[in-house]
Order: structure tokens, then sequence, then C-alpha cells
DNA sequence: GTCTATATGCCGATAGAC
DNA sequence: GTCTATCGGCATATAGAC
């Protein structure tokens, strides 16, 4: 029951504090101090909210899931109603995203997937659910435009593929501290989309067939 | 002048620890006595050849560099002729590297390029011409094939987009435990590729044009 | 070029008063 | 629920004998 204008309460400094840095800086390399000065809390505090560092991680994993939807992709997606429009959307954010970093931005999901070692099971079954929440975002987008689609194209390969597309080019275009990889990655994935929405229409499906 | 038999030396050694761990565990997850360790040498000898950690990394991403072509491209490639068989040969080298790994296998490359922060610009310039590399191997696929595909195409950017499947494909399975992310993405850009190669012949482009 | 011993500092986590 | 003080350990790097 927290009004408007609570202020935000230290669980939540902790919170926001572990989503910032190990989106800038990585799960390693944020030390216990690096986020209880960006919290302005302390070490006792911290303790008696999480459990540990990797217990803060996994309430992070959890928030940035459940901000998916209301702020990612609400963002995204507002004035854009065509869906393949929406998956470019998508990518529009992350190039923004991109700029606004000088090129160094790095997905988070991401870069965790490949910094956390294979034993810390239950960070990367949330990074799992991470993506997959992703993918079915844009999973979601396909199946609305699956009229427009070649009949035989297969809508959850290529929302995956997607994603792909995206984590690759953002890694390419960090390495190379420029927006052009990733700006023609996406060009190609357009192209690939125009190709696939300009086949003769005597191949295209029949929405609501037999039920 | 080493001759054939000559064991390792410590300095090759040590490069050679380099490469196998910060593969394994990444650059900040791999200690300086990880790497005493499995180089079988000790602190003292470390500082004789390198002056830092970061310095053994530059020098393990200048050994990555140098194999690509004499290991990476050579191995994948052995009894494949057809450039663009060539493109999928690689990717099914992933394949065996993400199988060999039970699938926790993350491409070293795209792992530190995600995890080393921006201030380090020489790692990050070191591995932008390791995805070169990458990049120019696949490109020279496609100028092979120049004439397979349609002419508006722009092979420098299709080499790009390749990559960042490949990468993304990678990542997607490590985090999900699972090679079918990475199957799923390879099978969409060969569906892609085959789009390509089967356009009507009019729009094939003529090798040797003007000159 | 190799060895042992160690400097120095930060790491994540804890203790216990308030 | 918040605070200060601090634990034990491991990090990278160095010193100096051989």
């Amino acid at each position: 029951m927290t009004s408007p204008m609570a202020v935000l309460g230290t669980r939540e400094r902790l919170l926001d504090a572990g989503i910032a840095l190990f989106w800038e800086k990585g799960y390693a390399n944020t030390s216990m101090s690096d986020l209880l000065g960006a919290a302005k809390a302390n070490s006792g505090s911290f303790y008696h909210f999480f459990s540990s560092k990797e217990d803060l991680l996994l309430a992070v994993l959890d928030r940035y899931l459940a901000l998916l939807h209301p702020a990612m992709l609400a963002l995204a997606w507002a004035g854009v109603d065509d869906p393949i429009e929406r998956i470019f959307a998508l990518l529009a954010r992350y190039r923004i995203l991109i700029l606004q970093t000088d090129c160094t931005y790095g997905c988070p999901i991401g870069r965790l997937a490949l910094e956390i070692g294979p034993e810390q099971e239950e960070v990367h079954r949330q990074l799992a659910k991470n993506f997959d929440g992703w993918t079915a975002a844009v999973h979601g987008c396909l199946e609305q435009a699956a009229d427009r689609l070649p009949a035989d194209i297969d809508r959850e390969r290529l929302s995956g593929f997607v994603l792909a597309v995206m984590e690759g080019g953002v890694m390419l275009s960090r390495s190379h501290r420029d927006v052009k990889p990733f700006d023609q990655a996406v060009a190609e994935l357009r192209a690939y989309f125009n190709r696939l929405l300009e086949l003769p229409k005597k191949t295209r499906r029949k929405t609501g067939g037999k039920s």
C-alpha cells in the first residue's frame, strides 16, 4: 500500500542499484560497495533483504522480466500498430540505447548469459525466462502478421532468429564502438522480411481455418 | 628456431592457459592462480613474460586471430568446396563446440566483448579485429558465390548479419542449455539463403562487368 | 628464467549494538 | 531495519635469492 509520494524503500533502492550496475558493469565487476554506494544503503541493510549478491541478481532478473511489458514494450510500441513494424520498433529502441551509451551498450540479459558460469543454474533459468519473454513478444507480432507471411514459415523459429540477430548486432556494435554493425544487421533483417512479405499472394496463408 | 620436438616454453604454456581459461571462465573469473596452475608456471615467470593479466589477454586475442585461418577455418572447411556450404560448415563447427561443452559454450570473443569494460580500449580494438577476421572469412565466401546471389545484395552487410546470427544463436543456446535455439537460428538463416539463391535467373548478377 | 615468500588491498559476508 | 566495525580469504602484483 505504497503511496505515490513514498520515497523508495531500501530494498527497492538496492534492486534499482542492481538493475543499473549489473547492466553497466556486469555481475563480477560490480562490487558490494558499488551496490551499497549507489543505493545509499549499508551492508547490514543489504543482508537484511538479500541473502547474498547472487540473491540480489535473481531478484534483478525477476524485475527485468516484470518490466519487459510495462516499460520496454510499451515504450517501443507507443504509436506503432503494425505488428511487423513493432518488431523493428523494438530494434529501434535498442539502437537508442546503443547511441545513449556511446556504443558501449551490452544487453543486460545477453551479457549475463555469457558471463555467469553454468554452475549457477537458477540464474541461467531466469536468463532463459527473460529471453523467452522477448521471443514471445516477437512471436506475438508474427502471429498477428501471419496472413501476410508465407504459409510455410515457422513463426516460432523466426522469432528466435530475430532475437539472435538483435543480440548479435548489439555485441558487434559494442566491440566496434560503432552502431554500424547493428544497423547493418537490422537492415539485412529488414531485407529478409521484405522478401517474405512481398511474395506472390497465392502462397498466402488463410487465417482462421478449420478450428 | 624451435625444433618440432621441443617442449612448450613457459611463455607458450601461459598463452595456452589463457586461451583455454578465458574461454571457459571469462576474464574476471580467471584468477592468476588458475592461470599459473594450468600452465605449471609460477608468478615470477608470468611477470617475466607479461606485464599484467591484461597484457596476457591481449596476447591471447592476438593468438585467437592468428589461429582463425590455420585452425578454425581449415578444420571447418576441410572437404567443403562450395562457398555457401562453407558458411554453414562454420556454423556446424560451432554446433560441435556447443555440444562438446554440454551447451555451456560461449564464443570466447563474444563473451569478452560483453564482459570487458569500454575503458579497456586496446582490448576492444583486438576484439573488433577478431570479429573482422570472421566477417572477412564469411565475406570471402559470399564473394565467391556472388554470381548465384541477387545483384542487389550487399555482401558485406550480409556477412556481418551471418556473424550476428552466429553469436546470437550461441548466446541463446547457452542460457537455455539446449542446442535448439542455435539450430533454429541456423535453420532460419539457411531458409533465407535458400530464398536468395533460388531467385529467378533474370536477377542474377554478371561477374566481371565493366572494369 | 625460475623460484618462494609476501606486500597490499578489496572481496563478499558477518557480528552485534542500537 | 540500520548502523559501524571487522572477519577471513583471495585478488593482482612485487621482491629478491638462486
